[in-house]
RNA sequence: GACCCCGUCGUCCAGAGGCCUAGGACACCCGCCUUUCACGCAGGUAACACGGGUUCGAAUCCCGUCGGGGUCGCCA
């Protein structure tokens, strides 16, 4: 029995991930299988270099750990699909001599057309299957001038495909509903249907876990298992995490970075407690239990399917639970391993030094680089910008945390670099909207500089205290 | 919009035909404890989406409606 996680390393690690990657854990544990992880980075333009490190920190420090995977290796390597891409070529070659599959050269902007004018006629979007019955020897020859091409699945155009999921029964999915996907991009790079089935096939993969959101591509999986002639694993759709309205969960709307939760004094074992308890429960009514526990009791009747809500109040009680059953020597250990050591305060330091005279007034003065979310009442007057309405002022802090999240790196030139083009294509003066800045982020009204007390809060915190001062803001008179 | 999934307190779960006048937890409200606050303890408000079946009997099975969500990319 074996079962993998495979997350893309495309930003901060994410809360989706972790959850997923604990009911792998503890269903490969409790069957005595082995656990995978693989790092699905075929979309170049998306990867991002700090984030698979960031990943398998942030999986370690919940507490989970893999039997196979890029850092620690395994039998089925390598583990990272970029490294693997001789694998789908030769796969889709297969397809390809095979008929099952073909070469189209239509252009991303042919593509749109067709996307817009079935949009415009309502009809059901998806590839016209223009290139589908083009000569075969023809398209090879184009291919091989070097003309840009994808090659494309052929799916069926009559009948159904059936996808038994565990956890609901058989979902069947007319074909006219399944269009010919594309499986090696123009790139020459497999798309993730396409590489998830031919890895999960060459890593011997027994039971596929995954989100929710996965359940209509699963037919195309399925018809490829098909094409290859090979054996299909056993689908399992977790519900998605959902924000407060319901909706998937999203940054927008929640903190999903599990790095925010580190930051702000979540304790590994009560995230991964929590996450056990989406979703899932023992059948009793015991909600504080530990990985081992988990692993034990589990079963996938106990898994529910509705959605559920990622609720921080209920996360923070559990947190206190076991901030409570810390003994103080532990509790010590927690605190000096969250932010209370030398490393952190070394980072600290040189921004306050200055403003100190007495030891004694070091915490009153660092006291926001220790704290969560920040009480804005005593300077919400002063948030506000010469002839911007509020609602402007806190769209334009939510601006300027997508400019810095576009960017690699947390560092105050790229803080303050971002903050003077975003000034600029505001029409604001810095003196402005750089005190707007520190009043999200520090509530005070005198600060250390500001890009630095940015950078070292570090990016979950300050991307938390923008967005919860936007909000203020936005709705302030 | 089309297709697919889901539907028990505001939220997370229990409930797999009679044990349900629906249970626990978070949040909220009240009280006790206490110099204060917090913890702890004791109470309280609060849900089977709706309509049809099936059955002696339905939160539990079936159908429909409604509601929510997901997907419809050369992203995963």
């Amino acid at each position: 029995m074996r079962v993998r996680i495979a997350p893309s390393p495309t930003g901060d690690p994410h809360v989706g991930t972790a959850y997923i990657a604990l009911f792998n854990y503890v269903f490969a544990k409790k069957a005595g299988g082995k656990f995978v992880l693989r790092i699905e980075d075929t979309d170049q333009t998306r990867a991002r270099a700090d984030s698979e490190q960031m990943i398998f920190d942030a999986l370690h420090w919940i507490g989970l750990s893999w039997d196979e995977g890029p850092d620690v290796g395994g039998p089925y390597a390598p583990y990272r699909q970029s490294e693997r891409a001789h694998h789908y070529k030769a796969a889709a070659g297969e397809l390809l001599d095979a008929g099952k599959a073909y070469r189209c050269f239509c252009t991303a902007e042919r593509l749109a057309k067709v996307r817009i004018q079935q949009q415009a006629e309502k009809k059901n979007s998806g590839y016209d299957r223009h290139c589908r019955d083009a000569d075969p020897t023809e398209a090879r020859n184009r291919a091989a001038q070097g003309e840009t091409h994808v090659v494309r699945l052929k799916a069926p155009l009559t009948g159904s495909v059936v996808v038994h999921d565990q956890l609901r029964g058989p979902v069947t999915i007319d074909a006219d509903q399944i269009d010919d996907q594309v499986l090696l991009k123009s790139d020459g790079l497999p798309t993730y249907h396409l590489a998830n089935v031919v890895d999960d096939h060459l890593m011997q993969i027994t039971h596929v876990i995954r989100a929710e959101e996965w359940i209509s591509s699963t037919p195309k999986h399925v018809l490829l298992y098909q094409a290859f002639d090979w054996e299909a694993p056993q689908f399992f759709h977790m519900p998605l995490l959902r924000n407060a309205d319901k909706s998937k969960i999203s940054k927008r709307k929640n903190p999903v970075s599990i790095n925010y939760y580190r930051d702000v004094g979540i304790l590994p074992h009560a995230l991964l407690n929590f996450l056990g308890l989406m979703g899932w429960s023992f059948g009793d009514d015991r909600e504080k239990f530990t990985l081992a526990e988990m692993v034990d009791a589990f079963a996938w009747e106990k898994v529910s399917l509705g959605g559920p809500v990622f609720n921080l109040d209920k996360l923070t009680w559990l947190n206190e639970k076991y901030i409570h059953d810390l003994d103080y020597e532990q509790l010590a250990d927690a605190v000096i391993s969250w932010r209370l050591n030398k490393e952190h305060l070394i980072r600290v330091l040189p921004l306050v030094r200055e403003r100190i005279k007495k030891l004694d007034e070091l915490i009153p003065a660092i006291e926001y680089f220790y704290s969560g979310d920040l009480d804005y009442t005593p300077v919400l007057a002063d948030m506000k910008i010469p002839d911007a309405t509020p609602a402007d002022v806190g769209k334009a802090l939510l601006d300027y945390i997508e400019k810095i999240e576009a960017r690699e790196g947390f560092t105050a030139a790229v803080l303050e670099e971002e903050a003077r083009k975003w000034t600029e294509a505001l029409g604001w003066k810095a003196k402005h909207s750089f005190m707007l800045l520190r009043f999200a982020v520090t509530a005070r009204k005198a600060s250390p500089p500001l890009f630095e007390t940015m950078s070292v809060l570090g990016k979950e915190i300050t991307r938390r205290r923008l967005r919860q001062a936007a909000e203020i803001v936005g709705k302030a008179k």
